[in-house]
DNA sequence: TCAACTGTACTGTGCCGTACAGTTCAGTTA
DNA sequence: TAACTGAACTGTACGGCACAGTACAGTTGA
């Protein structure tokens, strides 16, 4: 739009100075709850008169607040990733279970093969279940997708909200268990992405196009790719199990698990 | 909004009867493919004017050949998917090999192991590769999951084209496979489902959020995967491997996205 | 010859962003 | 506690712009 050299040193010219103060704090968690339900229902063509009047508020207090429109999507969307479901109870139609994150601590935890097979299906239903609760996530990552190429300061907050978001968590703990000679990982970068791949990108995929995979088969799925997952990577009982400078605990575990 | 009683037995009482002719096709055709390129590379937002000057065609014409820009825009997109990437020599930026679809007779008539393993890791590696190359499906992926909801006749097209596309193919392979005594599968959706999760879906995850899975990890996921699989599934020499040339178990014909 | 196409100018509408006059609220001082 | 004060908010109306869709006279092509 504009091109014009504005100085950096004078960061608000003209502009409003934001409003400050407990009212003006209401006002603006209104204005950017009612934009986000309308921007992920409508898109970014919603009007701005619609969301003021959703927020209960004046147009001029949301160009109070927020200088243009897409400074208030910016916001919205930077928000929004970054709150995926926090506490602000969203009374209507949110997700209710507070089961966002599977118990990683029952994962690293697990004191055997098949404790460990059970925490890793746990974790498994409950990153299946977080994402069908997830509507609002679903729906602000495609919207993002599409407009990212006109706000392309929302790339870094996108890719950092990406497959990658709680990778960090899922690999110490998968290391843990490696130290801990549950696991034999040589690659732990491909072994992460392996489970997740196994445990929740189908359901990501199948939403991504509309689809619906559904509970019986995810819970196959899940079993299943738990079942591989251990195949592929339970430390083989006999050998020493653990050649890195872990706490040589002996594992002592069963042999092969069944079918 | 609108609850007119809008006489639906006058379906196109002033509607002009579409251009025919050789030229008609041409500018047709045209359109199409302009509108294409702007619908998924600007979003539904795009003008018809832009549209038109793209197209090399007067505004009049695209409406004369379509009557809305919700007409073009469904056309564009029904069009778009059942042509993946046809004939059409698209002499820009299309994709170049013809690597569309990975190589399954390959797979099928893999004679042992070690055939098998390195059939399973190009049809990965083709699969990765259409994938890279398929920049117009994905945005046409994403543009139609963002405005599926303004269109709801595309909904049915648009579950076609899911990630089920080309189960059956894939199906059928695998089923060959463990009919000759290859693999030992016992759940038959789940495998192939499998199979897509450990060699195709972290590419499609990653692409959706704007990453790019690197050629380097791509080619880590596609060994490690094929590896991964093929300890779950291939069959134990040692014992009768094929149990009967019957289908021994496909016991879930659930409702099976796509075709 | 006639249908299809072109170019331009036009209407109408929807919407972003702003101006302005009046009202409500929160904190401060007496 | 009560009056005061200034920032924040409201409602409406408007400028300007972009865009969907049309009218019309002239041109091209099978």
């Amino acid at each position: 739009m504009d091109a014009q050299p504005v100085p950096d040193t004078t960061p608000a010219p003209a502009a409003r100075p934001a409003p400050t103060g407990p009212r003006a704090a209401r006002k603006r968690q209104a204005i950017v709850r009612a934009a986000r339900d309308l921007f992920l229902r409508e898109g970014f063509g919603v009007g701005m008169d619609a969301i003021a009047a959703e927020a209960g508020v004046s147009k001029v207090t949301v160009y109070n607040h927020f200088g243009s429109k897409e400074a208030l999507f910016t916001a919205v969307v930077a928000g929004g990733l970054d709150e995926p479901l926090s506490e602000s109870g969203r009374g209507d139609r949110g997700g209710e279970g507070r089961s966002d994150a599977p118990d990683l601590a029952r994962l690293v935890d697990a004191d055997g093969p098949d404790a460990l097979k059970a925490a890793l299906a746990d974790a498994g239903r409950a990153w299946g279940r977080a994402l069908r609760a997830d509507t609002e996530g679903r729906a602000l990552r495609t919207l993002v997708a599409t407009e990212v190429h006109r706000f392309p300061e929302l790339g870094r907050a996108w890719r950092a909200h990406g497959p990658a978001g709680h990778h960090p968590a899922v690999t110490n703990a998968l290391r843990a268990l490696a130290d801990r000679g549950l696991l034999d990982i040589p690659d732990l970068e491909v072994a992460v992405l392996q489970l997740y791949s196994l445990l929740v990108f189908p359901q990501m995929v199948f939403e991504q196009h509309g689809t619906e995979l559904g509970e019986e088969l995810g819970e196959r799925l899940v079993v299943d790719g738990v079942e591989m997952f251990l195949r592929r990577y339970a430390a083989t009982p006999g050998p020493a199990p653990a050649p890195s400078s872990a706490p040589g605990r002996a594992p002592a575990p069963s042999s092969t698990p069944g079918s």
